[in-house]
DNA sequence: CTGAAAGCGCTTACAG
DNA sequence: CTGAAAGCGCTTACAG
């Protein structure tokens, strides 16, 4: 009886790993079969009826030999990996990194983890990763799209992906997202400008059509409307986000130094923007809130240690971040094939700080 | 010739998915075996002689049946998945945000993707993370190690997993790592506030006895010495993790009130105990440079727009993330598998900002 | 109560 | 130049 050549694999196991314990070293071990052990492992023993005493006997070898399941051979048979795909524009931007951290908590407690993408609003970068993690990798994503991703949500939505979109979305496409008020948030913060005295609001804000950022446009401009101030097209700036440095200099500059009537108050529209924003004001000498009043979206530990202390539109990023994953646990489940999308729209926080007192 | 029974898996494929293609697909269509399809796709058509004709449909084949390689089977054959597991503190702190983002554009670079997860310096949580991440999900680990994890890291080494360890290590641990060179960084800044004239020099430290915060404390203490100025033990302070803000407000006031020699320069060995110290400093009214000088390890965002701005102690983070991925992807390609643990030790960078000024 | 067998989608040593 | 077959480590429908 001369036992079938044995393959071997290309990298040579025995030098690594020192050999992983597989379900069929206990099967063997214990002259019972891979199902056994499988079904006992996975707590299904009882249910299957198998005699207390065999199951004692292989979780008590599993445990003696340290036993983890392979979750790629898992995944393979199962089709689930228990991971999701996180998409967001830069995990080293506090604000992403933030609803990174809440996502990973609220992944965990359903016994997921997260693989991170960073896509630098590029349409081309997301499309690359979502093409990357979607090879079986993930079992869902959640995705915070940039300008012109129309396509590669709707391909998602065609191949019956599991996602869910946060901090924007396409009005155009039926989607679950997480996002927040924004026309609110941005008509309350220039509603308070407005009504501690200041005159000349100028937006400082991002070049895209994301409908985020339109709505906080959107807002500013009613709330301007709505006290009587007049709309400046000249008052309102956006910088692109690849030479946003230079532009938001210069955009700054223009607001208050080079025009007549310069602006005695900015609402920063992010605060990537509102950050660098801040410094540039600084470096022209400017005083807050005696030259121009400031209030940004978002609230960075910056804007705390800021001397003035910045007004600011926080986020509810720990709702944000549970709810995206509740929201993709439910579009995961097999049983809620046929649930309608999730629209959820949260409430901000507005923050009044220093730099927006009269 | 009736089919064998086809198996059904739980989860309906027709429904979801669309069925994907596979290599077998395109395999039956075209008449050839699936050994043809995966050679020719993986781009080794040429160095097995197949035929230009085929090689020229099976390509084309692919691309129109938009066909995605499952990386899970391949990872199930292959052993190997293209994923990194980064363990850092919290995703939501800049600096690992930075890092974390350095490690992803170097990884990408290679063909790997990142999974990672927040340890908040916890070791039973990061025993658990890596152990999750061992079971087949990653090649290796970027490793930000807590006090009280080096039996976890003992257990990589026993068990040949390549790792590298980021920001601290152990030094009876043979590791890979890549640091900043802590107590040189430390030493600096002390002797800079020194020469600046500052005489009651305190520190605001971690309650943890990891290399990295020990290295800080000590270039502290060096520099002090050798300023002939005295180290008294009530001007080092440490906080918690769990309690930080309560202990970093009474840290702060014992050091600037209750005393009656009261410090007149605070370094921070972290931004994060920077950052809340200096909220703290801000509510207590004190006026920084002219009551308190402040000088912080790590260069956030707050620093620059904080008014004073606050001399930093920049890490390269570019240079530790990419470094930290090479160093790993040496450790995990097969031919070096007798390479000795490469250590690292990178420069700071010393900025020398309005709140360190006399 | 338990096991043999199929199969998830790949890669690769081997044979021709 | 090409294919049949084994096998990575699991899970599960089916049979007894």
């Amino acid at each position: 009886m001369s036992k079938p050549a044995r393959h071997v694999l290309p990298q040579e196991r025995t030098s690594k790993n020192m050999k992983k314990t597989s379900l069929n070293d206990i099967a063997e071990r214990l002259g019972v079969s891979k199902t056994l052990v499988s079904l006992v492992l996975n707590g299904r023993g009882k249910e299957h009826r198998i005699s207390e005493e065999v199951c004692r006997k292989v979780i008590e070898l599993a445990k003696e030999l340290n036993y983890q399941p392979n979750q790629i051979a898992k995944g393979l048979r199962t089709g689930k990996t228990n991971t999701i795909g996180l998409i967001i524009a830069d995990i080293a931007n506090p604000f992403f990194g933030k609803l990174g951290r809440e996502i990973e908590n609220e992944a965990s407690k359903h016994g997921y983890r997260v693989m991170f993408c960073s896509s630098d609003e590029k349409a081309e970068k997301s499309k690359q990763q979502i093409g990357m993690l979607m090879q079986g990798q993930v079992d869902g994503f959640i995705i915070s799209p940039p300008t012109g991703s129309e396509a590669q949500i709707q391909e998602l939505q065609k191949r019956k992906i599991p996602y869910v979109l946060v901090d924007r979305y396409f009005p155009q496409i039926e989607s679950s997202y997480i996002v927040v008020d924004n026309f609110q948030a941005s008509y309350d913060a220039t509603m308070h400008l407005a009504k501690q005295g200041y005159r000349r609001i100028a937006c400082l804000s991002t070049q895209s059509n994301l409908i985020n950022m339109n709505q906080r446009l959107e807002g500013y401009k009613s709330a301007l409307a709505d006290s009587g101030l007049e709309v400046l097209e000249e008052r309102i700036k956006t910088v692109s986000f690849t030479h946003e440095k230079n532009d938001i200099l210069l955009a700054i500059k223009q607001l208050l130094q080079e025009e007549k009537e310069r602006a005695d108050a900015i609402l920063f529209t992010t605060s990537k923007i509102g950050i660098m924003g801040l410094e540039c004001i600084h470096s022209l000498g400017v005083k807050i809130p005696d030259d121009v009043a400031v209030v940004s979206f978002d609230d960075p530990d910056a804007y705390r240690i800021s001397n003035p202390t910045i007004t600011a539109i926080a986020q509810p990023l720990t709702e944000i971040g549970s709810q995206s994953v509740k929201v993709l646990m439910e579009l995961m489940s097999p049983s809620k094939e046929k649930s309608k999308p999730q629209k959820i729209t949260l409430k901000t926080n507005f923050i009044v700080r220093r730099s927006s007192e009269r």
